[in-house]
DNA sequence: AGGCTCTGGTTTTTT
DNA sequence: ACCAGAGCCT
């Protein structure tokens, strides 16, 4: 016990030990925030506040599920298996399984993954005759997604106008289509979680009673509909210990809701609010870079990150002439660290967008430096791995459209769009899906159809024994999918990737105890133990007690869930010591000896669409926040007075983040540019050579537009016709997201904001100031 | 059915 | 500049 909480600060301390009340960790960057939230379940069980099947621990991703599980294996002689840690949709997929018939699902119910979601959009469009350009599927997607995260079904969204009341329309369409199939989508495993705890009295009460500890990471990411689901979930008894940071707060744009903090505090009357400032990651330079520039934002719950690392290095500043110039200087500097004796994988090369990489990369590989870029299709969202997983998931559930349009003519069996059409009109003429509509087909498309039909039947019935392992071997033979890639030129790879699945298949039974021998589509006895009523004593519907163990799922659709909740890495082949490269976003929780934070230049970072969103500057500021916090010991930040954007230069000017950073922390490598000065001379303490400069130089000319946007006076005239302008109910036209009505207005001045509902772009709140909205009939 | 050309879009992204 | 998706042609 004492080593429990042994090399604990005083403020982790006081975290972990707590009494069970409600709690909210305030959690600075590098502050041992993973290492809190584990200490305390440990240190709840440990002294006999609560037994793991009273623990909750809620996550936002896998990989921090993952951690925490891992940790807490290490620390507690017992096994974690009773206690629930996952992610918010891992929870809520496991309850709905549990409880499948209260929530109204079929047992074999499948889950969409984004892209599945869309593809069902667009099929339900074309079902109804939609005019895709007029309603665009990923608008309409977005609209539906928002709305299940406010908690609103199709009945209860308002729409004000013909454009938003076509979307509702489709919204209930889908909604009607995904119940036919049987399948649900991201947002609605929350939705439809809330919802059967909200309308299945002895459920919730049940729940509540089990869960005395609920532990929430990252709780300034929470959605609305999340924070619903834990206040749903948290009982009169139950203590909610929340961790979070507002100021690492860079997922508003997807519906992160900050302001769950502070509502989480006043709702739950929180008394025990600890802040973590301690930090034991950045030496002293970074860490005062980070905090003076935060200052800057306006709404926050207050934190300052202190180190006992020592001052270290200055912050280095470069400017480039443009962004060759800027990758060059990097790889330059790169290698020096290298020679130094840093390893590659301690470097980072962090930027705004995406976008911005290829020129480093392009510079990597000219110096012949390994390097390793965050992002881009992860494993189980390849074709070939989802063409497999759709044939798996026919067998599951044959309802699920979406998998049977994917594979009907994959490979090709001679189905083609209009064999495809017809068989559409046919299930919406019996209202059922289009596998069970394959007898109604006559003709060739009928018995090809009918054949396709035949070979699933096939597989469904010499599968029916199998271990999921084998199960998948078989499908991917059967279905033709090996023998199709086997004639295609780039076809190994896939191949490859196909017996993966069969891999990860065999990894799956191990890791969550279904065992080698388990057959994939049966149900796994309960263990006795675990069949006994419980401490509770309240009856719990559909006979099943909890669901404590995966018994709920068989393996197959386990499987079939993980592929879509846990899309696998996002990232190239590990293993290489190699550079890393990422977005800021994607560094998020990651640290690095070495950081360079490329690109800071206005328009790119503070990004200027970030200027039409509500509160978007700060949220770049964050952002700005997250990529300085990620550095241990050397931090470098770049920006180029051009660069090349979407096939044409661009001028700009450096970030305003420089300016919020005090002087004296910087070293600037370079000349300080004032104002229209020249460059000239060269930069000192650079493993770039003394003398680039001395080359001739593009003469900059000053950026324009944006940053006439930002200038104040600009500013002031902007707020000025602002307060004569608009009124609610008025026609504006928003050069970005077309036509829409005012719905609001708020504030005066330079805080003048109105809101505005846009057909497909939705409503949003934007800044007179800012966005230039025009008034029209 | 598969390969070609044209067009549009282009911040960040997990589940 | 570059990629993805749609439509068109063979």
């Amino acid at each position: 016990m004492p080593d429990l909480l042994a090399n604990l600060n005083p403020e982790q301390l006081a975290a972990v030990t707590l009494p069970d009340e409600p709690a909210l960790i305030l959690a600075g960057a590098g502050s041992g925030k993973t290492r809190v939230l584990t200490t305390r379940i440990a240190w709840l069980i440990q002294n006999g506040h609560v037994s793991p099947a009273g623990i909750l621990a809620v996550t936002f991703t896998n990989k921090a599920a993952k951690e925490m599980q891992a940790r807490l294996g290490a620390m507690l002689p017992i096994s974690t298996r009773a206690m629930w840690i996952g992610t918010f949709h891992g929870l809520c997929n496991r309850m709905l399984r549990a409880h499948y018939r209260d929530a109204g699902l079929p047992q074999s119910f499948q889950i969409l993954d984004q892209a599945d979601q869309l593809s069902s959009i667009k099929r339900m469009m074309k079902g109804l005759n939609v005019d895709d350009e007029k309603y665009p599927p990923k608008n309409l997607q977005y609209f539906i997604n928002s709305a299940k995260e406010q908690g609103l079904r199709p009945n209860e969204v308002e729409a004000n106008d013909a454009f938003n009341q076509k979307f509702v329309e489709l919204y209930q369409a889908y909604q009607d289509q995904c119940q036919r199939e049987g399948v649900v989508d991201f947002a609605e495993l929350l939705l439809r979680c809330f919802e059967l705890l909200k309308h299945n009295e002895p459920l919730r009460t049940h729940y509540q009673a089990r869960f005395r500890h609920i532990l929430v990471d990252e709780f300034q990411d929470t959605n609305k509909l999340q924070y619903a689901w834990l206040k749903m979930l948290a009982g009169q008894q139950s203590a909610v210990f929340a961790v979070g940071d507002d100021d690492q707060s860079i997922y508003a744009f997807r519906g992160a809701n900050v302001g769950n903090m502070s509502d989480f505090e006043r709702e739950f009357r929180v008394r025990h609010l600890i802040k973590l400032e301690q930090n034991y990651r950045s030496h002293g330079n970074i860490l005062d870079a980070a905090n003076a520039l935060i200052e800057n934002n306006a709404r926050r719950l207050g934190k300052n990150l202190r180190t006992d690392a020592g001052q270290g290095e200055p912050v280095r500043v470069f400017e480039a002439a443009t962004d060759l110039q800027e990758a060059s200087w990097l790889v330059e500097e790169i290698k020096a660290l290298i020679q130094q004796g840093l390893s590659r994988q301690e470097i980072a090369i962090l930027y705004r967008s995406n976008a911005q990489s290829r020129v480093m990369e392009h510079a990597l590989v000219g110096a012949g430096i390994p390097y390793r870029v965050y992002g881009g299709l992860r494993f189980f969202e390849r074709q070939e791995v989802k063409h497999a997983l759709a044939y798996l998931r026919l067998i599951e559930n044959p309802n699920d459209d979406t998998a049977f349009a994917r594979v009907v003519n994959f490979p090709t069996r001679g189905i083609g769009a209009r064999s495809l059409e017809l068989l559409a009109d046919a299930a919406r003429l019996y209202n059922c899906s289009m596998y069970a509509a394959v007898p109604y087909m006559t003709g060739k498309a009928g018995s090809n159809l009918g054949a396709f039909v035949k070979m699933i039947e096939k597989m469904r019935f010499e599968t029916q024994q199998l271990t999921l392992p084998e199960t998948v071997s078989h499908v991917i033979e059967a279905s033709g999918l090996i023998a199709h890639y086997q004639t295609e030129k780039e076809g190994q790879d896939r191949i490859e990737n196909l017996q993966e699945v069969v891999h990860a298949a065999t990894a799956f039974v191990t890791e969550e105890g279904y065992g080698l021998d388990a057959p994939a589509r049966l149900l796994a006895p309960r263990p006795a133990a675990l069949s006994a009523p419980d401490a509770t004593g309240i009856p719990v519907t559909d006979g099943v007690v909890d669901a404590d163990v995966p018994v709920e799922m068989t393996p197959l659709a386990g499987f079939l869930s993980h592929a879509s909740l846990e899309a696998g890495d996002n990232q190239a082949e590990a293993g290489q010591d190699a550079v890393q490269l990422m977005t800021v976003h994607a560094a998020k929780g990651l640290e690095f000896t070495s950081v360079f934070v490329t690109g800071l230049e206005e328009g790119l970072f503070p990004h200027e669409n970030s200027a039409l969103e509500l509160d978007g500057l700060e949220e770049e500021r964050r952002l700005m926040y997250v990529a300085i916090t990620r550095a241990k010991e050397r931090l470098y930040l770049s920006f180029t007075q051009s660069r090349m954007l979407h096939g044409q230069t661009r001028y700009n000017v450096r970030s305003r983040f420089f300016d919020e950073i005090p002087e004296e922390l910087l070293k600037f490598l370079t000349p300080r540019a004032q104002p229209g000065a020249r460059l000239s001379g060269g930069g000192g303490d650079s493993a770039w050579g003394r003398d680039w400069f001395s080359r001739p130089q593009v003469a900059a000319p000053r950026q324009e537009a944006w940053a006439a946007t930002r200038s104040d006076q600009a500013l002031a005239e902007r707020s000025r016709a602002a307060d004569t302008g608009f009124k609610v109910g008025q026609g504006v036209f928003h050069p970005k997201f077309g036509e829409g009505k005012i719905t609001g207005l708020e504030g005066t001045g330079a805080e003048a904001r109105v809101q505005v509902a846009f057909g497909r772009h939705g409503t949003k709140w934007l800044a007179l100031a800012v966005a230039k909205l025009q008034a029209i009939e």
